[in-house]
DNA sequence: ACTATATTTCCACAAATATGGAAATATATC
DNA sequence: GATATATTTCCATATTTGTGGAAATATAGT
């Protein structure tokens, strides 16, 4: 990860459509969710969602798998949490208590 | 946190010069730089500096301090992390292994 | 008050981004 | 091949964002 990559994939999310896209692709899981749904769930125009999914899936953000009609959106983990460790890296210099652990919560239960 | 806090958050750092900026200052640590210190560091032209680091400290990614003739900017780690948290949050509906431990690799050693 | 240093404001311009209706393009079913 | 559904492309427009020189505003030391 450097700076570039880290600003297309923050970009891709520091819009609120597609903020709401991510987190929506990210609660759904690996499997992900149609555009479809997305549009119903979320409210947003087709043409609208296209150009956000658009966005979204070429910054590698999510990803997409076409399934007979329907195209199955889905969150990419990894370029996730390259990102995350990129911001917080070498966080403090290596001084500790600055950053709790707060990753995924539901990997932790 | 919410959805438009978030977008706040992710676009102060959503640019190249402000994500360079930030994470900076996230290792420099809670004592923080100095705008000058920042500029030669980064070879940033002061009034870019100046724009972006009102931009940073507006949205709350960061805070400043002012100590004598120099204002000191520091990360701010709250922010960060529940931002983080947010984007994470319920991640994969409950399922585990799709987000390993990433946060804030000085704070485990 | 004068000088030096630190930082911000002002300004004008260039470039990128977001929006949604209408039409076009898949893909499946009958 | 006709029809229905899913998704994308096209387009024009409005808005926001990034840039850096020059001038203005702090703050400190002499």
């Amino acid at each position: 990860m450097n700076n570039q990559q880290a600003v297309t994939l923050l970009s891709a999310i520091a819009q609120e459509a597609r903020l709401d896209i991510f987190r929506c692709l990210v609660q759904a899981g690996p499997a992900g969710l149609s555009a479809g749904a997305i549009s119903q769930t979320l409210q947003i125009p087709n043409s609208t969602l296209s150009f956000h999914l658009k966005a979204l899936s070429h910054a590698g953000m999510i990803s997409a798998q076409q399934e007979s009609r329907f195209i199955y959106y889905s969150a990419n983990y990894q370029s996730m949490n390259s990102l995350l460790a990129y911001l917080t890296e070498n966080c403090c210099a290596g001084q500790q208590a600055c950053c709790p652990d707060v990753i995924c919560a539901s990997s932790k239960e």
